[in-house]
DNA sequence: CGGATTATTTTGTCTATACAAAATAGTTCT
DNA sequence: AGAACTATTTTGTATAGACAAAATAATCCG
Protein backbone atom coordinates (compact mmCIF):
# COMPACT_ATOMS: atom_id res chain seq x y z
CA UNK A 1 0.00 0.00 0.00
CA UNK A 2 1.30 3.53 -1.09
CA UNK A 3 1.34 6.84 0.93
CA UNK A 4 -0.93 7.80 -1.79
CA UNK A 5 -3.43 4.97 -1.07
CA UNK A 6 -3.03 5.67 2.14
CA UNK A 7 -4.03 9.32 2.25
CA UNK A 8 -6.41 8.94 -0.10
CA UNK A 9 -8.79 6.09 2.07
CA UNK A 10 -8.32 7.77 4.90
CA UNK A 11 -9.52 11.18 3.87
CA UNK A 12 -12.28 8.86 2.22
CA UNK A 13 -13.07 7.28 5.30
CA UNK A 14 -13.39 10.81 7.19
CA UNK A 15 -16.00 11.32 4.38
CA UNK A 16 -17.98 8.39 4.31
CA UNK A 17 -18.02 8.22 7.83
CA UNK A 18 -19.80 11.19 8.74
CA UNK A 19 -17.35 12.66 10.27
CA UNK A 20 -16.13 15.14 7.98
CA UNK A 21 -19.73 16.05 6.78
CA UNK A 22 -20.88 17.90 3.65
CA UNK A 23 -19.26 21.52 3.36
CA UNK A 24 -16.40 20.83 6.30
CA UNK A 25 -13.29 22.46 5.42
CA UNK A 26 -10.74 20.17 5.71
CA UNK A 27 -6.69 20.58 6.16
CA UNK A 28 -4.98 22.24 3.89
CA UNK A 29 -2.41 21.39 1.36
CA UNK A 30 1.00 22.36 3.85
CA UNK A 31 -0.86 20.64 6.82
CA UNK A 32 -1.47 17.31 5.38
CA UNK A 33 1.71 17.19 4.19
CA UNK A 34 3.13 18.26 7.58
CA UNK A 35 1.05 15.47 9.11
CA UNK A 36 1.49 12.29 6.77
CA UNK A 37 5.09 13.26 6.94
CA UNK A 38 5.04 13.92 2.77
CA UNK A 39 5.84 16.10 0.32
CA UNK A 40 2.88 18.99 -0.66
CA UNK A 41 3.13 17.51 -3.85
CA UNK A 42 1.69 13.88 -2.65
CA UNK A 43 -0.86 15.17 -0.69
CA UNK A 44 -1.80 17.33 -3.97
CA UNK A 45 -1.89 14.83 -6.16
CA UNK A 46 -4.46 12.55 -3.73
CA UNK A 47 -6.62 15.89 -3.18
CA UNK A 48 -7.07 16.72 -6.85
CA UNK A 49 -8.06 13.30 -7.67
CA UNK A 50 -10.39 13.34 -5.31
CA UNK A 51 -11.45 16.66 -6.32
CA UNK A 52 -11.74 15.14 -10.41
CA UNK A 53 -13.56 12.54 -8.93
CA UNK A 54 -16.14 15.01 -7.34
CA UNK A 55 -15.70 13.72 -3.57
CA UNK A 56 -14.25 17.47 -2.41
CA UNK A 57 -14.38 21.21 -4.19
CA UNK A 58 -10.96 23.29 -4.49
CA UNK A 59 -10.92 26.84 -4.34
CA UNK A 60 -7.95 29.47 -4.15
CA UNK A 61 -7.08 31.12 -0.95
CA UNK A 62 -10.55 29.67 0.34
CA UNK A 63 -9.78 26.03 1.17
CA UNK A 64 -10.46 22.15 -0.10
CA UNK A 65 -14.50 21.31 1.25
CA UNK A 66 -16.40 18.21 1.60
CA UNK A 67 -18.51 17.89 -1.72
CA UNK A 68 -22.19 18.58 -0.72
CA UNK A 69 -23.59 15.53 -1.95
CA UNK A 70 -25.41 17.57 -4.95
CA UNK A 71 -25.96 14.52 -6.27
CA UNK A 72 -28.88 15.03 -8.18
CA UNK A 73 -27.42 11.94 -10.09
CA UNK A 74 -25.52 9.03 -9.90
CA UNK A 75 -23.89 6.63 -11.74
CA UNK A 76 -25.17 3.16 -14.03
CA UNK A 77 -23.36 0.85 -16.51
CA UNK A 78 -25.49 -0.04 -19.20
CA UNK A 79 -23.71 -3.50 -20.11
CA UNK A 80 -23.50 -5.25 -23.46
CA UNK A 81 -26.22 -7.60 -24.21
CA UNK A 82 -23.99 -10.66 -24.60
CA UNK A 83 -21.78 -9.72 -21.02
CA UNK A 84 -24.82 -9.54 -19.26
CA UNK A 85 -26.07 -12.77 -20.74
CA UNK A 86 -23.19 -14.61 -20.05
CA UNK A 87 -22.73 -12.72 -16.38
CA UNK A 88 -26.25 -13.99 -15.37
CA UNK A 89 -25.17 -17.86 -16.03
CA UNK A 90 -27.41 -17.98 -19.15
CA UNK A 91 -25.92 -19.53 -22.96
CA UNK A 92 -25.73 -16.59 -25.10
CA UNK A 93 -27.35 -17.16 -28.68
CA UNK A 94 -27.06 -14.38 -31.61
CA UNK A 95 -29.93 -14.51 -34.44
CA UNK A 96 -29.60 -12.32 -37.16
CA UNK A 97 -33.29 -11.77 -38.60
CA UNK A 98 -32.92 -8.64 -41.15
CA UNK A 99 -30.29 -6.83 -43.00
CA UNK A 100 -30.12 -4.31 -45.55
CA UNK A 101 -27.71 -1.81 -47.18
CA UNK A 102 -29.49 1.62 -48.99
CA UNK A 103 -28.84 4.40 -49.40
CA UNK A 104 -30.35 6.79 -46.64
CA UNK A 105 -33.76 7.15 -47.16
CA UNK A 106 -35.61 10.22 -45.97
CA UNK A 107 -36.72 8.99 -42.73
CA UNK A 108 -32.58 7.29 -42.53
CA UNK A 109 -31.75 11.32 -42.64
CA UNK A 110 -33.72 12.45 -40.17
CA UNK A 111 -33.21 9.87 -37.85
CA UNK A 112 -29.15 9.58 -37.85
CA UNK A 113 -29.27 13.31 -38.50
CA UNK A 114 -27.38 12.65 -41.95
CA UNK A 115 -26.81 14.95 -45.35
CA UNK A 116 -28.36 12.83 -48.10
CA UNK A 117 -25.40 10.52 -49.88
CA UNK A 118 -24.93 8.31 -46.96
CA UNK A 119 -25.11 4.71 -47.15
CA UNK A 120 -26.83 3.00 -44.05
CA UNK A 121 -27.45 -0.41 -42.82
CA UNK A 122 -30.41 -1.66 -40.74
CA UNK A 123 -30.67 -4.57 -38.78
CA UNK A 124 -32.67 -6.50 -36.94
CA UNK A 125 -31.49 -9.23 -34.11
CA UNK A 126 -32.70 -11.18 -31.77
CA UNK A 127 -30.58 -12.01 -28.35
CA UNK A 128 -31.36 -15.01 -26.77
CA UNK A 129 -30.68 -16.54 -23.16
CA UNK A 130 -30.59 -20.00 -22.24
CA UNK A 131 -33.21 -21.07 -25.56
CA UNK A 132 -35.29 -18.10 -24.40
CA UNK A 133 -35.59 -14.62 -26.60
CA UNK A 134 -33.77 -11.70 -24.46
CA UNK A 135 -33.71 -8.74 -26.03
CA UNK A 136 -34.52 -7.39 -29.66
CA UNK A 137 -32.97 -5.49 -31.22
CA UNK A 138 -33.57 -2.74 -34.13
CA UNK A 139 -30.19 -0.83 -35.39
CA UNK A 140 -29.14 1.51 -38.09
CA UNK A 141 -25.19 1.86 -38.96
CA UNK A 142 -24.15 4.81 -40.93
CA UNK A 143 -21.58 2.74 -43.02
CA UNK A 144 -20.39 5.44 -44.87
CA UNK A 145 -19.02 6.59 -41.26
CA UNK A 146 -17.47 3.02 -40.97
CA UNK A 147 -16.88 1.26 -44.28
CA UNK A 148 -15.19 -1.62 -42.27
CA UNK A 149 -18.33 -2.94 -41.31
CA UNK A 150 -18.87 -4.09 -45.25
CA UNK A 151 -16.55 -6.43 -44.83
CA UNK A 152 -17.81 -8.10 -41.87
CA UNK A 153 -20.13 -11.16 -41.42
CA UNK A 154 -22.65 -9.94 -39.27
CA UNK A 155 -24.64 -13.36 -39.24
CA UNK A 156 -21.89 -14.48 -36.77
CA UNK A 157 -21.48 -11.44 -34.72
CA UNK A 158 -23.39 -9.54 -33.40
CA UNK A 159 -23.34 -5.74 -34.98
CA UNK A 160 -23.04 -4.19 -31.40
CA UNK A 161 -20.07 -6.50 -30.05
CA UNK A 162 -17.87 -5.84 -33.35
CA UNK A 163 -18.70 -1.85 -33.01
CA UNK A 164 -17.74 -1.72 -29.65
CA UNK A 165 -14.46 -3.70 -30.51
CA UNK A 166 -13.21 -2.06 -33.52
CA UNK A 167 -14.89 1.70 -33.73
CA UNK A 168 -14.16 4.47 -30.62
CA UNK A 169 -16.80 7.16 -29.88
CA UNK A 170 -16.60 9.99 -28.39
CA UNK A 171 -20.25 10.38 -27.24
CA UNK A 172 -23.71 8.39 -26.58
CA UNK A 173 -26.61 9.19 -25.62
CA UNK A 174 -29.36 6.63 -23.70
CA UNK A 175 -32.88 6.80 -23.66
CA UNK A 176 -34.60 4.26 -20.92
CA UNK A 177 -38.52 3.71 -20.44
CA UNK A 178 -40.72 0.97 -20.04
CA UNK A 179 -43.14 0.06 -23.20
CA UNK A 180 -46.04 -2.29 -23.84
CA UNK A 181 -44.72 -5.01 -26.19
CA UNK A 182 -45.98 -3.98 -29.82
CA UNK A 183 -46.75 -6.71 -31.91
CA UNK A 184 -43.78 -7.18 -33.61
CA UNK A 185 -41.54 -7.30 -31.09
CA UNK A 186 -44.31 -9.32 -28.81
CA UNK A 187 -43.84 -12.37 -31.35
CA UNK A 188 -40.49 -12.04 -31.71
CA UNK A 189 -39.91 -12.00 -27.65
CA UNK A 190 -42.35 -14.54 -27.13
CA UNK A 191 -44.90 -12.50 -24.87
CA UNK A 192 -48.33 -11.19 -25.05
CA UNK A 193 -48.85 -8.12 -26.56
CA UNK A 194 -49.16 -5.85 -23.79
CA UNK A 195 -46.25 -7.12 -21.50
CA UNK A 196 -44.09 -4.26 -20.28
CA UNK A 197 -41.11 -3.88 -21.72
CA UNK A 198 -38.15 -2.24 -20.68
CA UNK A 199 -36.52 -0.22 -24.01
CA UNK A 200 -32.97 1.29 -24.23
CA UNK A 201 -32.25 3.73 -27.14
CA UNK A 202 -28.53 4.35 -28.08
CA UNK A 203 -26.93 7.42 -30.11
CA UNK A 204 -23.58 7.24 -30.83
CA UNK A 205 -21.09 9.56 -32.57
CA UNK A 206 -17.57 10.34 -33.59
CA UNK A 207 -16.52 13.12 -34.16
CA UNK A 208 -19.87 14.93 -34.67
CA UNK A 209 -21.08 12.46 -36.76
CA UNK A 210 -23.93 9.98 -35.77
CA UNK A 211 -22.56 6.50 -35.94
CA UNK A 212 -25.37 4.28 -34.91
CA UNK A 213 -28.67 4.27 -33.46
CA UNK A 214 -30.13 1.33 -31.64
CA UNK A 215 -33.44 0.53 -30.06
CA UNK A 216 -33.51 -3.09 -28.00
CA UNK A 217 -36.52 -3.75 -26.37
CA UNK A 218 -35.94 -6.77 -23.53
CA UNK A 219 -38.01 -9.51 -22.18
CA UNK A 220 -39.55 -7.57 -19.18
CA UNK A 221 -40.04 -10.35 -16.99
CA UNK A 222 -36.29 -12.09 -17.67
CA UNK A 223 -34.36 -8.50 -17.96
CA UNK A 224 -33.31 -5.95 -14.95
CA UNK A 225 -30.38 -3.56 -15.33
CA UNK A 226 -28.31 -3.83 -12.32
CA UNK A 227 -25.60 -1.14 -11.37
CA UNK A 228 -23.37 -1.15 -8.42
CA UNK A 229 -21.68 2.36 -7.95
CA UNK A 230 -19.79 4.93 -5.69
CA UNK A 231 -20.97 8.38 -5.36
CA UNK A 232 -19.84 11.09 -8.01
CA UNK A 233 -20.76 14.52 -8.29
CA UNK A 234 -19.74 16.12 -11.72
CA UNK B 1 -5.00 27.05 -21.66
CA UNK B 2 -2.11 25.00 -19.70
CA UNK B 3 0.40 22.45 -20.80
CA UNK B 4 -1.15 19.80 -19.10
CA UNK B 5 -4.45 20.86 -20.96
CA UNK B 6 -2.55 20.73 -24.53
CA UNK B 7 -1.04 17.54 -24.32
CA UNK B 8 -4.39 15.86 -23.20
CA UNK B 9 -6.77 17.27 -25.85
CA UNK B 10 -3.95 16.35 -28.45
CA UNK B 11 -3.47 12.84 -27.36
CA UNK B 12 -7.13 12.45 -27.09
CA UNK B 13 -7.92 13.92 -30.14
CA UNK B 14 -5.91 11.37 -32.07
CA UNK B 15 -7.08 9.02 -30.06
CA UNK B 16 -10.69 10.03 -31.37
CA UNK B 17 -10.00 10.83 -34.58
CA UNK B 18 -8.89 7.45 -34.56
CA UNK B 19 -5.15 8.29 -36.08
CA UNK B 20 -4.27 5.99 -32.77
CA UNK B 21 -6.44 3.09 -32.75
CA UNK B 22 -7.26 0.85 -29.41
CA UNK B 23 -4.03 -1.05 -28.87
CA UNK B 24 -1.82 1.30 -30.72
CA UNK B 25 1.11 1.76 -28.55
CA UNK B 26 1.59 5.13 -27.96
CA UNK B 27 5.11 6.59 -27.53
CA UNK B 28 6.40 6.74 -23.92
CA UNK B 29 7.03 9.26 -21.11
CA UNK B 30 10.41 10.42 -22.20
CA UNK B 31 9.85 10.85 -26.08
CA UNK B 32 6.22 13.02 -25.28
CA UNK B 33 8.46 14.83 -22.58
CA UNK B 34 11.09 15.46 -25.06
CA UNK B 35 8.16 16.53 -28.21
CA UNK B 36 6.37 18.80 -25.58
CA UNK B 37 9.34 19.85 -24.36
CA UNK B 38 8.65 19.67 -20.64
CA UNK B 39 9.01 17.14 -17.68
CA UNK B 40 8.26 13.72 -17.51
CA UNK B 41 6.29 14.36 -14.89
CA UNK B 42 4.24 16.64 -16.36
CA UNK B 43 3.33 13.66 -19.43
CA UNK B 44 2.81 11.49 -16.44
CA UNK B 45 0.07 13.19 -15.04
CA UNK B 46 -1.84 13.47 -18.27
CA UNK B 47 -0.89 9.87 -19.18
CA UNK B 48 -2.30 8.88 -15.23
CA UNK B 49 -5.17 10.94 -15.66
CA UNK B 50 -6.24 9.53 -18.94
CA UNK B 51 -5.91 6.08 -17.49
CA UNK B 52 -8.17 6.60 -14.42
CA UNK B 53 -10.58 7.37 -16.93
CA UNK B 54 -9.99 4.04 -18.93
CA UNK B 55 -9.21 5.70 -22.07
CA UNK B 56 -5.84 3.92 -22.04
CA UNK B 57 -3.68 1.22 -20.37
CA UNK B 58 -0.19 1.34 -19.28
CA UNK B 59 2.05 -1.20 -18.02
CA UNK B 60 5.26 -1.17 -16.94
CA UNK B 61 7.76 -2.38 -18.92
CA UNK B 62 5.15 -2.90 -21.90
CA UNK B 63 4.04 0.96 -22.27
CA UNK B 64 0.87 2.71 -22.87
CA UNK B 65 -1.28 2.17 -25.09
CA UNK B 66 -4.94 2.82 -26.36
CA UNK B 67 -7.80 1.21 -24.71
CA UNK B 68 -9.66 -1.62 -26.34
CA UNK B 69 -13.13 -0.14 -26.03
CA UNK B 70 -13.86 -3.25 -24.21
CA UNK B 71 -16.88 -0.91 -23.07
CA UNK B 72 -19.23 -3.80 -22.54
CA UNK B 73 -20.60 -1.10 -20.14
CA UNK B 74 -21.16 2.67 -20.08
CA UNK B 75 -22.19 5.18 -17.84
CA UNK B 76 -25.71 6.69 -17.25
CA UNK B 77 -27.57 9.80 -14.45
CA UNK B 78 -29.89 8.43 -12.74
CA UNK B 79 -31.56 12.00 -11.80
CA UNK B 80 -33.43 13.31 -8.55
CA UNK B 81 -37.12 13.03 -9.33
CA UNK B 82 -37.34 17.14 -8.51
CA UNK B 83 -34.84 17.86 -10.19
CA UNK B 84 -36.03 15.42 -13.44
CA UNK B 85 -39.26 17.21 -12.91
CA UNK B 86 -37.75 20.58 -13.20
CA UNK B 87 -35.40 20.02 -15.67
CA UNK B 88 -38.43 18.69 -17.95
CA UNK B 89 -39.88 22.21 -17.34
CA UNK B 90 -43.04 20.48 -15.23
CA UNK B 91 -44.41 22.59 -12.34
CA UNK B 92 -43.08 20.00 -8.94
CA UNK B 93 -45.48 19.07 -6.45
CA UNK B 94 -44.58 16.22 -3.41
CA UNK B 95 -46.88 14.63 -1.57
CA UNK B 96 -46.68 12.73 1.40
CA UNK B 97 -49.09 9.47 1.43
CA UNK B 98 -48.26 7.45 4.54
CA UNK B 99 -45.21 7.93 7.12
CA UNK B 100 -44.66 4.97 10.03
CA UNK B 101 -42.34 4.60 12.18
CA UNK B 102 -41.25 1.59 14.24
CA UNK B 103 -39.16 -1.44 15.40
CA UNK B 104 -38.04 -3.12 12.80
CA UNK B 105 -40.03 -6.29 11.78
CA UNK B 106 -38.67 -9.52 10.40
CA UNK B 107 -39.74 -8.28 7.15
CA UNK B 108 -37.38 -5.01 7.52
CA UNK B 109 -34.69 -6.82 8.75
CA UNK B 110 -34.69 -8.51 6.01
CA UNK B 111 -35.26 -6.28 3.25
CA UNK B 112 -32.58 -3.90 4.65
CA UNK B 113 -29.90 -6.47 6.47
CA UNK B 114 -30.69 -5.16 9.82
CA UNK B 115 -29.57 -6.60 12.87
CA UNK B 116 -32.58 -6.70 15.40
CA UNK B 117 -33.10 -3.01 17.73
CA UNK B 118 -33.39 -0.89 14.62
CA UNK B 119 -35.69 1.61 14.04
CA UNK B 120 -36.91 2.17 10.39
CA UNK B 121 -39.29 4.58 9.22
CA UNK B 122 -41.28 3.65 6.05
CA UNK B 123 -42.56 5.77 3.86
CA UNK B 124 -44.81 6.18 0.51
CA UNK B 125 -45.09 9.68 -1.50
CA UNK B 126 -46.25 10.79 -4.49
CA UNK B 127 -44.30 13.05 -6.59
CA UNK B 128 -46.23 15.23 -9.14
CA UNK B 129 -45.31 16.98 -12.61
CA UNK B 130 -47.98 19.48 -13.28
CA UNK B 131 -50.95 18.39 -11.49
CA UNK B 132 -50.09 14.63 -13.02
CA UNK B 133 -49.10 11.96 -10.84
CA UNK B 134 -45.58 10.96 -11.80
CA UNK B 135 -44.07 8.92 -9.54
CA UNK B 136 -44.55 6.32 -6.50
CA UNK B 137 -42.21 6.01 -3.89
CA UNK B 138 -42.20 3.59 -1.10
CA UNK B 139 -38.93 3.77 1.04
CA UNK B 140 -37.75 2.38 4.22
CA UNK B 141 -35.26 4.22 6.20
CA UNK B 142 -32.77 3.00 8.46
CA UNK B 143 -33.03 6.01 11.35
CA UNK B 144 -31.12 4.39 14.19
CA UNK B 145 -28.20 5.26 11.52
CA UNK B 146 -29.76 8.47 10.65
CA UNK B 147 -31.33 9.63 14.01
CA UNK B 148 -31.37 13.37 12.52
CA UNK B 149 -34.29 12.35 10.30
CA UNK B 150 -36.47 12.15 13.35
CA UNK B 151 -36.37 16.05 13.82
CA UNK B 152 -37.17 16.65 10.12
CA UNK B 153 -40.82 17.56 8.76
CA UNK B 154 -40.96 15.02 5.89
CA UNK B 155 -44.84 16.48 4.83
CA UNK B 156 -42.87 19.35 3.31
CA UNK B 157 -39.59 17.95 1.76
CA UNK B 158 -39.34 14.84 0.43
CA UNK B 159 -37.11 12.06 2.37
CA UNK B 160 -34.81 11.56 -0.90
CA UNK B 161 -34.01 15.24 -1.26
CA UNK B 162 -33.05 15.73 2.72
CA UNK B 163 -31.04 12.56 2.04
CA UNK B 164 -29.30 13.39 -0.88
CA UNK B 165 -28.29 16.89 0.69
CA UNK B 166 -27.86 15.42 4.21
CA UNK B 167 -26.52 12.08 4.50
CA UNK B 168 -23.58 10.97 2.89
CA UNK B 169 -22.97 7.71 1.36
CA UNK B 170 -20.32 5.07 0.37
CA UNK B 171 -22.27 2.63 -2.01
CA UNK B 172 -25.53 2.17 -3.85
CA UNK B 173 -26.73 -0.45 -5.80
CA UNK B 174 -30.00 0.03 -8.53
CA UNK B 175 -31.89 -2.22 -10.35
CA UNK B 176 -34.48 -0.61 -13.40
CA UNK B 177 -36.85 -2.97 -14.83
CA UNK B 178 -40.23 -2.84 -16.51
CA UNK B 179 -43.20 -3.79 -14.57
CA UNK B 180 -46.91 -3.94 -15.09
CA UNK B 181 -48.65 -1.30 -12.78
CA UNK B 182 -49.88 -3.15 -9.71
CA UNK B 183 -53.48 -2.21 -8.57
CA UNK B 184 -52.08 0.38 -5.75
CA UNK B 185 -49.27 2.09 -8.05
CA UNK B 186 -52.18 2.20 -10.82
CA UNK B 187 -54.49 3.91 -8.53
CA UNK B 188 -52.08 6.17 -7.17
CA UNK B 189 -50.44 7.37 -10.59
CA UNK B 190 -53.84 7.10 -12.26
CA UNK B 191 -53.06 4.73 -14.82
CA UNK B 192 -54.62 1.47 -15.99
CA UNK B 193 -54.08 -1.87 -14.36
CA UNK B 194 -51.67 -3.23 -16.06
CA UNK B 195 -49.73 -0.32 -17.80
CA UNK B 196 -46.23 -0.81 -18.13
CA UNK B 197 -44.26 1.30 -16.35
CA UNK B 198 -40.80 1.85 -15.50
CA UNK B 199 -39.45 1.00 -11.92
CA UNK B 200 -36.29 2.24 -10.19
CA UNK B 201 -35.13 0.44 -7.34
CA UNK B 202 -32.05 2.21 -4.97
CA UNK B 203 -30.63 0.79 -2.16
CA UNK B 204 -27.45 2.92 -0.25
CA UNK B 205 -25.44 1.85 2.16
CA UNK B 206 -22.67 4.13 4.40
CA UNK B 207 -20.29 1.96 5.61
CA UNK B 208 -20.98 -1.38 5.34
CA UNK B 209 -24.52 -0.50 6.79
CA UNK B 210 -27.99 -0.02 5.10
CA UNK B 211 -29.30 3.54 5.01
CA UNK B 212 -32.32 3.22 2.55
CA UNK B 213 -33.91 0.90 0.16
CA UNK B 214 -36.41 2.93 -2.00
CA UNK B 215 -38.38 1.43 -5.14
CA UNK B 216 -39.75 4.10 -7.54
CA UNK B 217 -42.41 3.31 -10.20
CA UNK B 218 -42.81 5.92 -12.96
CA UNK B 219 -45.33 6.87 -15.03
CA UNK B 220 -45.03 4.93 -18.01
CA UNK B 221 -45.61 7.40 -20.52
CA UNK B 222 -44.32 10.39 -19.15
CA UNK B 223 -41.04 8.97 -18.08
CA UNK B 224 -37.73 8.35 -20.09
CA UNK B 225 -34.42 7.74 -18.35
CA UNK B 226 -32.33 10.18 -20.27
CA UNK B 227 -28.18 10.19 -20.35
CA UNK B 228 -25.36 11.67 -21.77
CA UNK B 229 -22.35 10.95 -21.76
CA UNK B 230 -18.40 10.10 -23.12
CA UNK B 231 -16.65 6.65 -23.09
CA UNK B 232 -15.05 5.19 -19.77
CA UNK B 233 -13.75 1.61 -19.71
CA UNK B 234 -13.21 1.14 -16.15
C1' DC C 1 15.65 -27.40 -25.63
C1' DG C 2 13.59 -25.74 -21.30
C1' DG C 3 13.98 -23.51 -17.08
C1' DA C 4 16.01 -20.45 -13.98
C1' DT C 5 18.58 -16.14 -13.49
C1' DT C 6 19.90 -11.53 -14.72
C1' DA C 7 19.57 -7.22 -17.17
C1' DT C 8 16.83 -3.59 -19.16
C1' DT C 9 12.96 -0.86 -20.13
C1' DT C 10 9.02 1.53 -18.76
C1' DT C 11 5.83 3.09 -15.58
C1' DG C 12 4.83 4.31 -10.47
C1' DT C 13 5.69 7.00 -6.54
C1' DC C 14 7.81 10.57 -4.10
C1' DT C 15 10.65 14.81 -2.97
C1' DA C 16 11.89 19.64 -2.71
C1' DT C 17 11.44 23.66 -4.92
C1' DA C 18 9.61 27.42 -7.76
C1' DC C 19 6.53 30.53 -9.55
C1' DA C 20 1.68 31.57 -11.20
C1' DA C 21 -3.19 32.35 -10.53
C1' DA C 22 -7.20 33.10 -7.97
C1' DA C 23 -9.72 34.69 -4.22
C1' DT C 24 -10.13 36.69 0.09
C1' DA C 25 -8.89 40.07 3.52
C1' DG C 26 -7.01 44.34 4.68
C1' DT C 27 -5.71 49.11 3.71
C1' DT C 28 -5.84 53.42 1.81
C1' DC C 29 -7.87 57.15 -0.45
C1' DT C 30 -11.68 59.88 -1.89
C1' DA D 1 -19.31 54.62 3.23
C1' DG D 2 -17.60 53.00 -0.89
C1' DA D 3 -14.22 52.26 -4.37
C1' DA D 4 -9.66 51.16 -5.66
C1' DC D 5 -5.52 49.26 -4.61
C1' DT D 6 -2.33 45.95 -2.00
C1' DA D 7 -1.01 42.05 0.64
C1' DT D 8 -1.70 37.29 1.89
C1' DT D 9 -3.28 32.72 1.69
C1' DT D 10 -4.19 28.65 -0.73
C1' DT D 11 -4.39 25.95 -4.63
C1' DG D 12 -2.53 25.03 -9.57
C1' DT D 13 1.07 23.89 -12.62
C1' DA D 14 5.56 22.68 -13.68
C1' DT D 15 10.56 21.09 -12.99
C1' DA D 16 14.51 17.91 -12.29
C1' DG D 17 15.92 14.25 -10.04
C1' DA D 18 15.75 9.84 -7.42
C1' DC D 19 14.59 5.25 -6.46
C1' DA D 20 11.07 1.37 -6.58
C1' DA D 21 8.31 -2.05 -8.89
C1' DA D 22 6.76 -4.67 -12.62
C1' DA D 23 7.20 -6.93 -16.83
C1' DT D 24 9.62 -8.16 -20.70
C1' DA D 25 13.87 -9.54 -23.02
C1' DA D 26 18.29 -11.61 -22.86
C1' DT D 27 21.44 -14.76 -20.97
C1' DC D 28 23.14 -18.64 -18.87
C1' DC D 29 23.05 -23.30 -17.40
C1' DG D 30 21.71 -28.05 -16.86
Amino acid sequence: MTLNDRIRSDIETRIFSGRWPPGHRIPNEHELAEKYACSRMTVNKVLSDLAAKGIIERRRKAGTFVAKPTVQSAVLRIPDIKAEVEALGYLYRYELLFLKRRHATRADQDLMQLSPQHDVIEFRCLHWANQQPFAHEHRFLNVTAVPQALEQDFGVEPPGTWLRNHVPWSEAEHSIFAEEADPEAAQALHVTKSAACLVVQRRTWRGGEMITHVRTIFHGALYRLNAHFTPTND
